[in-house]
RNA sequence: UGGGGCGUAGCCAAGUGGUAAGGCAGCGGCUUUUGGUGCCGCCAUUCGCAGGUUCGAAUCCUGCCGCCCCAG
């Protein structure tokens, strides 16, 4: 565990920590305040607290706001809250509704430390005069000779590296991130021993802005175009169904086509926002064999053999990388545009990107035939 | 209205005298710092309707209703 946070002397260091209100961020703080350094807790006010005051489980907003000051005074730290309201709303919650407008797949979370956090948060703390900040995020940060590596937390079933992996080599060089060595229940227990409030606090789950897990009904209203109901047809063109919105689906998805009758399930294979059309066919349809993938950053050199992730929660998958096109060496399944893909050497993060476009195996193999 | 076939849950469908398979859809739960996937559980006191035979019928008989096909 880093207690030193990587200071050569915390001692009269400063130390700005992103504190969301939940334990981990919390703990984080706590961790900090021990080191010996000046902590500065920061919390930032994302959303409309309004909506989701009563919603405890969420971060940054409301009586999260509440819960992480009141830790800030029982560590006896100086806490601010910053209102990012407006750059939250632009960089993740517009975005969020624009991707879904034209048939992808979002993810919020990785928007956000991109920007909000790892940018503007980061440029906070170092107009601070900070030497760091540190976060709660379940990740490691590996100091290895000269470079800085981003690694996956200890703990694989808590890993949250999946949505770091556009941290820059600069951004790197200045986050912290104390408990990606700890065992799982270290961190409550932490909580406990500092007597925080928090400790028994829900982790959250879902997305911070959307207090009751109903993000469609957010999307529909920024894009009202995503609620128009739209054809659901097979691979062969023939109509099957209906749907209530594109907003409601996402390549891979089962539930809720609400079409019956068929011997094996269908899922989404494709949206097709102009047309406001969804594909649907059986699983087999589902399996891609290579991925476009754009904006790329690389945390350290670029490299061609590599495990990918195209999700947070599934073990990486071999795959060899060739001129923006990822190649997997076995059929990958539910990848959609919009999501990230997210390149791992063992637990080392090498970098990412966005997925644009996917090949499906039937498609090769028609090819093929042809 | 001559002949033949069929009618089992929202959909597909097994079951032909012994007390309603399965799949799809749906619902609930688990999992989870994105979406999705997956897994577990639930889902027809009842077999178009009405009688009858039988200890016992979705299964046999009769009538009626509805749908389909071939003839015309």
């Amino acid at each position: 565990m880093n207690l030193d946070f990587g200071l050569e002397s915390p001692t009269g260091s400063r130390i700005v920590v992103a504190m969301s209100g939940g334990v981990d961020s919390s703990v984080t703080a706590a961790l900090a305040a021990r080191s010996g350094a000046e902590v500065v807790g920061v919390t930032l006010q994302l959303y409309d607290h309004g909506e989701a005051v009563k919603r405890s489980g969420s971060c940054c907003a409301g009586q999260d706001i509440y819960d992480a000051k009141e830790v800030a005074d029982r560590l006896g730290i100086a806490h601010y809250v910053l209102d990012y309201e407006s750059r939250f709303r632009t960089g993740v919650i517009d975005r969020f509704a624009d991707e879904y407008a034209q048939g992808r797949t979002p993810i919020p979370c990785a928007l956000c430390n991109q920007g909000v956090k790892f940018v503007d948060l980061v440029e906070f703390a170092r107009e601070l005069g900070a030497e760091c900040l540190a976060t709660g995020h379940y990740v490691r940060r590996v100091v290895n000779g000269g470079a800085i590596e981003l690694h996956s937390g200890a703990d694989p079933s808590r890993d949250q590296s999946y949505f770091l992996y556009g941290t820059t080599a600069d951004q790197l060089g200045f986050l912290r991130f104390p408990l990606g060595d700890l065992p799982k229940d270290e961190v409550r227990s932490i909580a406990l021993e500092w007597g925080l409030a928090v400790a028994s606090k829900p982790d959250s789950q879902d997305i911070c802005f959307v207090p009751d897990g109903d993000y469609a009904s957010l999307v529909k209203r920024l894009r009202p175009e995503t609620q128009a109901r739209g054809e659901i047809v097979d691979q062969q063109g023939r109509v099957l169904g209906e749907h209530p919105g594109v907003v409601h689906f996402t390549i891979g998805q089962r539930r809720g086509l609400e079409i019956g009758g068929s011997p094996e399930p269908l899922y989404v294979v494709r949206i097709d926002p102009d047309q406001r059309r969804l594909v649907v066919g059986p699983r087999s349809a589902l399996a891609v064999v290579r991925m476009r993938v754009e904006e790329l950053n690389w945390i350290g050199e670029d490299q061609r053999d590599v495990t990918v992730k195209v999700r947070s929660r599934a073990p990486a998958v071999p795959a060899r990388i060739e001129a923006g096109w990822v190649e997997f060496d076995r059929p990958e399944y539910g990848v959609a545009p919009g999501q990230a893909a997210v390149f791992y050497e063992g637990s080392r993060l090498l970098g990412g990107g966005w997925i644009s476009e996917t090949v499906s195996a039937e498609a090769v193999s028609a090819l093929a035939a042809a």
